[in-house]
This record gives structure tokens, C-alpha cells and sequence, in this order.
RNA sequence: GCGCCCGUAGCUCAAUCGGAUAGAGCAUUGGACUACGAAUCCAAAGGUUGCAGGUUCGAGUCCUGCCGGGCGCGCCA
């Protein structure tokens, strides 16, 4: 990567100039503006305290030394108050595209993880009902950064944790035995807390279907078969809508296993023999407050009942311990926050390093129909699901939209424009490029240029201010990558793949790619495949298709 | 009351773990199709980065205090 040579020639030069002198971390960024060049450093602000000289001068001392890197640097210069800006030799731009057609759909990765095995966990919503909107943007999410970090060479495990156990369980087979009820004509109190969608009919009329008996049934065992029946039925259908939507996971994991191997029980035992939990009013207490919490929290409830933290902590620990994960990161809705605190400090009290629990926070989607906003609740059967979203909106378009925002941004879902094929949603503008880059394709075969040695083009005919914005930005494709994987933040390629567009559709504007002069030809077809072929594996990344014909 | 997140152009959002003159899209206005796809392009206009201090070569970014919004604060998950 050309950020890392220039790293290295910085790197020399200090040592050439000044000898061998602490090195603190300085930064090779891309300035904002074209102006400062493609390249710029702040070494000489960072070296200003140990040499105690002005960093203008400790800059220009810099570049003389730089300036020898003729075969890398078209310039290098000074800059105001200190700033080395360098100008990259366009033909090293102009060479990488050769490189991009030889590495096809591998172009871009890199090996930022180095073979750590990293279990994502994301969705896991409780098998009390279909997915949402908002459950639709942490799938998008998390199977995205899950396709980023596979790329930046992670060895990545995709989980969904399944609450199959505990209060909302017991509530939502009671919820389908009183639907079933009621269509047998008995009369029913329905309780304001319940699960009251639609689909709780649907469930109550599989079960009397499969059970006829059912009402005869002693109540408890009626609720259990309830409560089985809910949970495998709601579930293939999270599993199909996921899929649907592109999302494939390696590990379904249940929350009732890891009661029924004991992982519970063991793990509160290994806390009693560290002294981390006590008695009192029945129930028994985690020491939280000791690892960073506000406060304790229980893990057995005087009832006898496990909290769902107890199950989490076991799992948690089972993540680390016995699957010998390096790194766990965990997609959670922003409404759970205040659960960071409290199962960091269990990690921290079982002697294991919280930083290896990444927990990453996805703030809320608002949906807006008709330019009014909708509230939504799983409870009140008050939700767009995500099923209808496909339906309406198609895949493309609502994950491209998903994966729009920083997830520290609470994303508003305009379910009309989302809908318009048009100029106005953005996925097109992507889509559109690869499409037309297709098609110059498929015009140059009629043409008889089927077949191409790319070795053989002469890349450094590409002159234009247009021909090289473009090559350069088809470089600038690794150092998104990295900055993607480094701060799991695949929405930074979204950004990046509107920008690339655009900097086609500008060159595609201005100069026409096949015409009489052969050499020529061949060269802007290269930087239109070099092109197609980081718009499709940025694109495969977000998990958006790349089509040939729109 | 306490904790977390957010506040940037009319709207929706970027800004590379502190970098230079804060950028896009949409909307608005004006322009460009007899050649590879106009789902496109070009141009104009749009800002005291919520407010007030502080830290330093340098702050949208970090610290403190306010203001405004969202979300949490259970022996629920």
C-alpha cells in the first residue's frame, strides 16, 4: 500500500537527517484538499519537542532528503506551518490498475486480523414475534462488517443467540394458549402485557391443528406445547426472512443448552469460589459494583429463576474459554447500553480482558411513511417487519440504506423514497455505473475486443484529470478497506462506493472509451474493468448486488 | 436525579483514533443527449459546526459547564 511506502521513505529520511532519534507515531493522511496534494505528513509538528526546532525547518531539512524518491513522488513540498505534502507519481496509479485485474475479486483484502477468530453476534432478537425494521438494520449491519472483516483476514463466526428460555417465553405460550382458546369459542381476558400480533393466531391455529386435544390438556403441559410450538415456528420464520435478506449464519446458539450442559450452574459456582457473589433477600447477588457497575445485580432470583445476565455471563465466558474466540463482538440495539457496564465487569471478575469484547451499539431506526413518523412495538404488534420492507423496498435498496449511517446515528427509513427507483436513492447511482461499464463491455465484444492481454496496455495513456481521479480512487479502495475493518464500520464504504461512481460517471461523461484509436481504447477499457471490479467486490462486501442490466 | 449516544448548509448525513480553506446527496436556480445506458453530467447558491470557557503549533473532534433531542436506569430480556 502507497501509504505504507511513504511511511518507510519518512521513516529513512529522519533517520538520514537527523540519526537515530526516538520515533513517536505520526500519520500519513490524505489531505481534504487536491491542493495539499495526495499525501500529507505531520512528522515535523511531532519531532518539534525532541529536536526543539522550529517545524518548518525541521519539514524542509525532510524533503530535500525526500525529494530523491523520484521513481515514488511526482513533488514533495512544504506546506505553512509544517505539513510534507507529496504528489504521487501518477504511474503508480496508473500500474495498480493492472493489478486490480489480476487480482479480480480478491483486490483489496489485506491481513489486518491475522487469522483471529471473531465471533460476531448480531439480531438475536427474542423469538417472540417476526423482525422489524429495526432488526433489519443490525442484520445488514452485522453480516456486513461480518463480510469486511473476512476480507481484512479475520476468521469470522456469524451467531445468533436465541433467548429460548425465561419470562417472555412463558408469556408468549400463554399468549398462543389464549388465542387458541378463543378460537374455540371460549371467551378470554386477554392481559394487557401479552404478545398480541397477528401471527399469535396464526401459531394458536397450527397448535390446535396439530394438537385437536389441546384445551383438554392440563393447563401447564397445553402452555408448554404452546410456548414449543411458538418458539420453532416464529423462529424458521426470523431464519427465512434473514435469509431472504441475505443474511447466512454459521451458529444458532441456545440460550436453554447452556442450562441444559450445566455451563450456568458451573459458571456461578467458579464465581461463589472467588467470593463474587453473595445472599441477601433470597436471591442471589453478582458483586457487579466491584468490576465497574453501578451497582450488584442478581443472577438467581429468589423464585429460584436464572436472570438472563447469569445465561449471558456462561456464555460469554464459554466464548473465550471453551471456543476459544480472540475477539467477541456483540451488535446490540442502543436501548441496551446500560448492559455494557455490567457484562464487561463479569469478564473483568472471571480474569478475562474486557477489551476483547466489542460491543457495538446501533441506535434506533425511525421509520417515515408519508412523511409522518411511525412508532413501533413488538408488544402492540405496532412494527413494519422486515418481510414487508423486501417487499416493498427489495434487498438492495434496504441494505444499501442500512448500512448509510455510522450506527452511532439513529437512521431515519423513508419507506418512499426507499421505494423510488429513481435518482433519489442512492444504491442506483452505484448499481448504475456497474451496469454502464457492463454494457461499454458488451459493445467492445461486438467490436471483436474480446479477448485482452492486459500486460500489454499501455496504461500511461491515460492522461486526463478524469482518467486519473478515477485511477487514484480505484487506489484509494485498500485504504477503505483498512479504515473499514479497523473501526468495524462498513458504512465507510458505502460512502466510498458513491464517491467512486461518481468519479466514473464524471470520466464516462467527458471521454468516450471506445473509439478508433486502439491503444487508447484498450487503456480506458482497463480503467473501466479496474473500476467495475472494485465497485462489485465493495458492493458484494455491503452485501448488495452488482447487476449487468438495470 | 444518574449514565450512554447525538446536535455540522433548508433537509438527510460525511469529515481518516487533534490537522491545513468543514465536504457530499437531496431540495432550489440555470445549463448539457445526431456516438459506448440522461437512473448521467456541468455550474450557481447555501455555514459563527447548539452556547460559553479551557487545553496547544492546530479543536467539528479532547476537557469543564450550560441548552436541546433520543435511549436507558428491574429479582425483564
Amino acid at each position: 500500500m502507497i501509504k505504507q511506502r511513504i511511511k518507510e521513505a519518512v521513516e529513512k529520511a529522519v533517520k538520514t537527517v537527523f540519526g537515530e532519534i526516538p520515533l513517536p507515531q505520526f500519520e500519513i493522511e490524505t489531505p481534504r484538499k487536491g491542493s495539499f496534494g495526495d499525501y500529507a505528513t505531520n512528522i515535523a509538528f511531532v519531532l518539534k519537542k525532541s529536536l526543539d526546532l522550529p517545524p518548518l525547518e525541521i519539514a524542509e531539512k525532510l524533503v530535500q532528503e525526500l525529494y530523491k524518491e523520484r521513481n515514488l513522488f511526482e513533488k514533495v513540498e512544504v506546506a505553512k506551518p509544517g505539513f510534507i505534502n507529496f504528489w504521487v507519481s501518477t504511474r503508480y496509479y496508473l500500474e495498480n490498475l493492472l493489478k486490480v485485474i489480476e487480482e479480480k475479486d480478491n483486490y483489496g483484502r489485506i491481513n489486518l486480523g491475522k487469522g483471529k477468530k471473531v465471533l460476531i453476534e448480531f439480531v438475536s432478537a427474542n423469538p417472540t414475534g417476526p423482525l422489524h425494521i429495526g432488526h433489519g438494520r443490525g442484520a445488514a449491519y452485522g453480516d456486513s462488517l461480518a463480510r469486511v472483516l473476512e476480507f481484512t483476514g479475520y476468521s469470522v463466526i456469524r451467531e445468533y443467540y436465541i433467548n429460548d428460555k425465561g419470562t417472555q417465553m412463558d408469556i408468549l405460550g400463554e399468549s398462543v394458549y389464549l388465542r387458541a382458546k378463543e378460537l374455540k369459542g371460549e371467551k378470554i381476558n386477554f392481559p394487557e402485557d401479552f404478545y398480541k400480533g397477528a401471527y399469535i393466531y396464526d401459531i394458536a391455529k397450527k397448535v390446535l391443528a396439530d394438537y385437536p386435544n389441546l384445551l383438554e390438556l392440563e393447563k401447564k403441559e397445553a402452555i408448554a406445547i404452546c410456548r414449543e410450538i411458538a418458539i420453532k415456528t416464529i423462529l424458521e420464520d426470523i431464519k427465512s426472512d434473514l435469509e431472504r435478506f441475505r443474511v447466512v449464519y454459521d451458529s444458532w446458539y441456545s440460550e436453554k443448552s447452556l442450562y441444559e450442559k450445566g455451563k450456568v450452574d458451573a459458571l456461578i459456582n467458579l464465581l461463589k469460589q472467588k467470593g463474587l457473589v453473595y445472599e441477601k433477600e433470597g436471591a442471589l447477588w453478582f458483586r457487579s459494583s466491584d468490576f465497574g457497575d453501578e451497582k450488584d445485580r442478581v443472577l438467581i432470583r429468589s423464585n429460584g429463576e436464572y436472570t438472563y445476565f447469569a445465561g449471558d455471563i456462561a456464555y460469554h465466558h464459554e466464548k473465550f474459554v471453551d471456543r476459544g474466540f480472540d475477539l467477541a463482538i456483540n451488535l446490540w440495539g442502543a436501548d441496551h447500553h446500560g448492559y455494557v457496564k455490567r457484562l464487561k465487569g463479569a469478564l473483568k471478575a472471571l480474569g478475562l480482558n474486557p477489551e476483547n469484547l466489542e460491543v457495538i451499539l446501533i441506535q434506533m431506526v425511525n421509520l417515515i411513511e408519508g412523511g409522518e413518523l411511525k412508532s413501533m412495538s413488538t408488544r402492540q404488534g405496532e412494527f413494519v417487519e422486515l418481510k414487508e420492507l423486501l417487499d416493498e423496498v427489495g434487498v438492495d435498496a434496504t441494505r444499501f440504506i442500512f448500512l448509510s449511517r455510522s450506527s452511532d446515528s439513529p437512521l431515519d427509513f423513508d419507506i418512499d423514497l426507499a421505494k423510488k427507483q429513481s435518482q433519489e436513492n442512492p444504491v442506483y447511482y452505484v448499481q448504475y455505473a456497474h451496469a454502464r461499464i457492463c454494457s461499454i463491455f458488451e459493445k467492445a465484444t461486438e467490436q471483436g475486443l474480446g479477448e485482452i492481454n492486459w500486460r500489454e496496455v499501455d496504461f500511461s495513456l491515460l492522461s486526463s484529470e478524469e482518467e486519473i481521479a478515477l485511477a487514484k480512487k480505484i487506489e484509494e479502495f485498500k485504504e477503505v478497506i483498512e479504515s473499514a475493518g479497523k473501526f468495524y464500520a462498513p458504512y465507510k464504504l458505502t460512502y466510498y462506493l458513491l464517491d467512486l461512481a461518481k468519479q466514473f460517471h464524471e470520466f464516462y461523461t467527458k471521454h468516450r472509451v471506445l473509439s478508433e484509436d486502439i491503444s487508447l481504447t484498450l487503456a480506458r477499457l482497463g480503467l473501466c474493468l479496474g473500476c467495475k471490479i472494485v465497485l462489485k467486490n465493495g458492493l458484494n462486501l455491503l452485501g448488495v448486488n452488482s447487476p449487468e442490466k438495470m
